[in-house]
DNA sequence: ATGGTTGGTTCCCAA
């Protein structure tokens, strides 16, 4: 089973270079990111005539997840429990970052789907997050990540977290990681909080399949980055135990980044002996 | 250190 995670920048804006890949690459199954619409509006149609199945959870203008899928999608869940008190000025969560649902090839998969937040303008009192502000936001939401994988690690059963997790995991996944320290995306609290979801045994697929520098996900349409090849590593798979012991392959599809109106990162792949 | 680009709730914000 071929599975993919792709953070699109906009349904809308892409939907061209989406309906081409979903043809030509023909995932089994794809996680979209900042598709950036709500669900009403979401072109659908476009999607279920090249014979997919599709679940988004989206927003106004910003963030919003999807999963399409050849096989039916089961038992689809929206959103992250311990939304109370966690939004960035401290109300109810409102931001549409996950979902999940159960796809059954050789045997059933769990998919929880994720745009982990931003966290930027990183603003610290000491060495604490100023309550409320985005890069407490985003701590805050990977703890509640993290118990929802501990949830899920309870019944032993494969299952994956993929999407854009807004982690540079170690320096190795930038090109230029001295231009990063202080950002949200590799600070030293982001990156613990990173490595304390893989420390409950979750395998990150990519640097199980690949090892060294330069291996990119993301790079910014500003400065000519993709020009100087000036990128970061920050799209992953998490797998559990049961879903590490099927895998096959980890790649990222580079070349997506290279077309016309692109977005600013590109897929990564697992392939799954499922 | 700065500036640069893209998409969307567009004359500003998020990334």
């Amino acid at each position: 089973m071929q599975i993919a995670t792709f953070n699109i920048n906009g349904v809308k804006a892409r939907l061209p270079i989406l309906i081409d890949w979903l043809r030509d690459a023909a995932p089994d199954v794809a996680i979209l990111q900042e598709i950036k619409s709500e669900d009403a509006a979401f072109p659908r149609e476009a999607i279920e005539d090249l014979g997919y199945n599709l679940e988004t959870h989206g927003q106004k203008g910003f963030n919003g997840v999807a999963l399409i899928s050849k096989l039916p999608l089961e038992d689809v869940t929206r959103g992250l429990d311990g939304a109370e008190g966690a939004g960035p000025k401290g109300e109810d969560d409102i931001q549409a970052r996950y979902i999940e649902a159960t796809v059954v090839g050789k045997t059933a998969l769990r998919i929880c789907g994720l745009y982990l937040p931003n966290g930027n303008p990183v603003e610290m009192d000491g060495d604490t997050p100023v309550p409320g502000g985005k890069y407490d936001y985003k701590l805050k939401w990977m703890e509640r990540l993290r118990h929802r994988a501990q949830e899920l690690l309870k019944e032993e059963q494969p299952f994956l977290m993929a999407g854009d997790y807004n982690i540079i995991p170690q320096a190795e996944d930038a090109k230029r990681p001295d231009a990063w320290r202080e950002d949200a995306l590799f600070r030293p609290e982001s990156r613990a909080a990173f490595r304390r979801l893989l420390n409950l045994g979750l395998t990150e697929a990519f640097r199980a399949r690949v090892r060294g520098p330069g291996h990119y996900s993301f790079w910014d349409y500003q400065a000519g980055a993709w020009n100087r090849d000036d990128g970061i590593r920050i799209d992953h798979f998490l797998l559990s135990p049961q879903c590490a012991d099927l895998l096959r392959d980890c790649r990222i599809e580079k070349d997506m980044r290279a077309q016309d109106k692109p977005s600013d990162h590109v897929p990564v792949w697992v392939d799954l002996d499922i």
